[in-house]
Parts: C-alpha cells; sequence; structure tokens
DNA sequence: AAACATTTTAATCAATTGATTAATAAAACT
DNA sequence: AGTTTTATTAATCAATTGATTAAAATGTTT
C-alpha cells in the first residue's frame, strides 16, 4: 500500500469509493443501492470496490460507523462538560445539533431506518449507558430537577430537534416554500427549542 | 373473480398476502424485502403474489397506502373537530397517536424512512396544506396565541410523540430494561407530553 | 356430468447484481 | 533499466430475484 503524496485537490481511489458510498447508501439506504451505484458515483471500476473494500457490507458496515459517529458525536462531549451549566449545555446541543444537520438532513432517517433492520448490534456501539449514569448533564438535571426523568427529558429534546429533519418530506409539504423556507424554520428553532425546554425544566 | 362466503377466521388468498406483505416491508424496507419473503410468509405459492397483483411495486404501492393512511388517519379527526376544546385536541392527538404506536411501533420509521426514496409523491397525497388552511385546531391556535407559528408547535407535539418510536433501538438501550419498560415509559408520555405542550401554549 | 372459469402449482426465464478473474497499466524498488 | 508490487480495466460468473408460463386442481354454471 503506497500512500501517494497527492492529497492536494483529487482523493485517493479509496477515498472516492467511501465518499460516494456515503452519499449513495445515505440516500437510498443499503438495500437500494447498488455497488454500480456506488461505482458510477465514484467514478471508478466497479471491480475497485472489491479490491479496497472486500465487500458491499464490508463498505457498508464501514459507512454506519462514519454516519453514527456524525450523528451522535454531536452530543456525548456537550454532555459529559463540566464547565457549563444545565441550561448551557441546552442550547449547546440544540445549537450544535441542527447546525450538523442543516449539513447533513438525511443523517437521522438513514441511521435510524437502518438499525431497525439490525436490532441492538449497533446501539450497542453507543454505549448509550454510560449517558445515563456517568454524564454531568444527567447529574445537573438530577440536581435542578429529582422528579424528571432524564430519559423523557432527553426524548423531548431529540425528539424537537431531530424530528424536523426525518419528516421533512412531509412537514416542507405542509410548510409550502420549498427547502430555504424549511431551513429558515430550523435556524429559528436553534433558539425557541432551549426556550421551550427551560419551561419544563422550571415548571412548577 | 368468485368472492367466497368463508371470511370466517382464515382471509383470502389476496387478504393473506397483503398482510404478509404490510408485515414484510414494513419490517424490512422496499429494497430489502424479496417478494420470495412475502410468499413464504403468507404460506402462498410466488406466483400468486404476481397473479393477484401485478408486480412488487403495485402491492408495495398498495401497503403504503394503507400505512400512509393509518399513520396520519389519527390526525385529521382531531384536528377538525368542531367540538373540543385546543387543550382537550392536544389530549386526542398524544393519546391516539401513543396507543397506535404502541400497536405498530414501527411505523413511522417505516413511512418516513421510504418517502425519501420517493419524496413529493406521497407527501402530496396527504393534502398536508389543508390542514394548515382549513383545519379547526390551527383557527383555534390562532386565536390563543398568535405569536405561535403552528408549524413549529405541530413538529414539537409530533416530535414529542412520534420520535420516541422512531430512535427506539437507541433510547431502549439507554433506557434499560428491555421492551416492557420501554413500553410502560410510552404511557407515562401519554400524560406527561399534553402537560409540557400547554406549558409552551400558557408561556408569557 | 360437461363445459367453462378461476385459482394454484412447479418449472423456468431473463435481468439484475455482488463478486471474481485474468490481463494490462502504473508505480515503486533495487 | 529491469523487476516486483500495486492499481485499474474489461469480461465474465454464479446466485438471486422479479416475473412468466403451461399445466393441474378447484370451483362454478348450466
Amino acid at each position: 500500500m503506497t500512500k501517494k503524496g497527492k492529497e492536494e485537490l483529487d482523493l485517493t481511489t479509496e477515498q472516492k469509493i467511501k465518499e460516494a458510498a456515503i452519499r449513495v447508501f445515505t440516500k437510498k439506504g443499503y438495500g437500494n443501492a447498488r455497488t454500480r451505484d456506488i461505482a458510477e458515483e465514484a467514478g471508478i471500476n466497479l471491480a475497485l470496490l472489491n479490491y479496497y473494500f472486500r465487500s458491499k457490507e464490508k463498505l457498508f458496515d464501514i459507512v454506519m460507523a462514519e454516519r453514527i459517529e456524525k450523528l451522535f458525536g454531536v452530543l456525548a462531549p456537550v454532555l459529559f462538560d463540566a464547565t457549563t451549566s444545565l441550561e448551557e449545555k441546552l442550547d449547546r446541543i440544540v445549537e450544535n445539533y441542527i447546525t450538523m444537520l442543516i449539513e447533513h438532513p438525511e443523517l437521522p432517517i438513514f441511521v435510524l431506518s437502518e438499525m431497525r433492520s439490525n436490532p441492538g448490534d449497533m446501539a450497542n456501539r453507543l454505549q448509550a449507558r454510560k449517558l445515563l449514569t456517568d454524564s454531568i448533564f444527567i447529574k445537573q438535571l438530577a440536581d435542578k430537577r429529582k422528579d424528571i426523568n432524564p430519559v423523557h427529558f432527553l426524548m423531548n429534546i431529540l425528539g424537537m430537534t431531530l424530528f424536523p429533519f426525518i419528516g421533512k418530506p412531509v412537514l416542507e409539504t405542509l410548510l409550502g416554500g420549498g427547502d430555504e423556507a424549511y431551513m429558515a424554520m430550523m435556524e429559528e428553532r436553534k433558539k425557541l427549542i432551549p426556550r421551550w425546554v427551560k419551561l419544563m425544566l422550571n415548571e412548577s
């Protein structure tokens, strides 16, 4: 394996394939994506796909791991930050998520819909439970509101933040005005969602 | 076409195929579902699938139309009801949705993920915009809070209600305790979500 | 029962698709 | 330069898969 010194503008073949795979898998899902689609999208010969990655499934696993990291990587650093308050964390989570999702609107539906097929397998890879037991966020929440179940609380934040991207095809039609109007609305939500969540937090 | 008089316990072949198709398509999605899977699930010969429905795609369209109706049919009757208050409507929407989704947890992820592939096509079939222009719900909301964008408001209700089912694989791992514990939590949300939404509604 | 229509089956087709192979081109090494 | 390794291509394979066909079975009508 000879790493050429040309990482100027154009990518290596391996990178081209992986990035094409990300686009095609994300758009069509595993079952609807053809390896030929990926090869064409990458502008390479079909055999090269199997030369660099052993099979469609192996390539998919790599893509999926990256996508999962992108989707949930937003969350952990904020939740474990010891230097910010609970309310600041709310602001950051929503702000970070929406900023990222405006760039990658199809990310949540892709990850969550592919997860339904391989249940358990990937959910574990996230070490999701550590989040509940170890995170500063959960401690801060328990400190302020012993009566609020943190899982309910997370469902609300993530639901209000992620769902508009998952339901985009429907909600965009509902709203009218096309993609620009929709994304403008997502920008609004960066400020609105934290306000609403803080209402729950300060409820009598 | 001879309609036999035996709709006692067992279904007609056509019904058996359709119901098997609902199960298989909902679980695996269009691309990952094989017509042979459906035939086997229905306990019939593969050729019968093409005899009753012309093709996999035609069968899928029928299944999809039914699933869309199931997912959004919950909403319209409540939103257009002239006899209930805004707050009563909130209670009903959440209650109806969660009750239905406990029976069909994979419904939202199926419909929304398949919609991403056929964008526009099905979104229109919902006549979603009528909901914004004609529904009593929207009128009542505008009456109470001119400053709240009804689309934001709907995103919040649907996000908090539907998202826990869409993200079930992850959130269930987070919670621990398996399916029963998770569904118990969904029952709790029937009362909690309306309370939270009413906070937004009565915010200063 | 005979004739006809409908339903079901087993076998097969043709196209798609993931993967491999053998040959060629390009790059790296000595 | 010559040799070996790495990268790329065109052609092809074998399995899967949606769909069809021709025959058999079942049901209906007269």
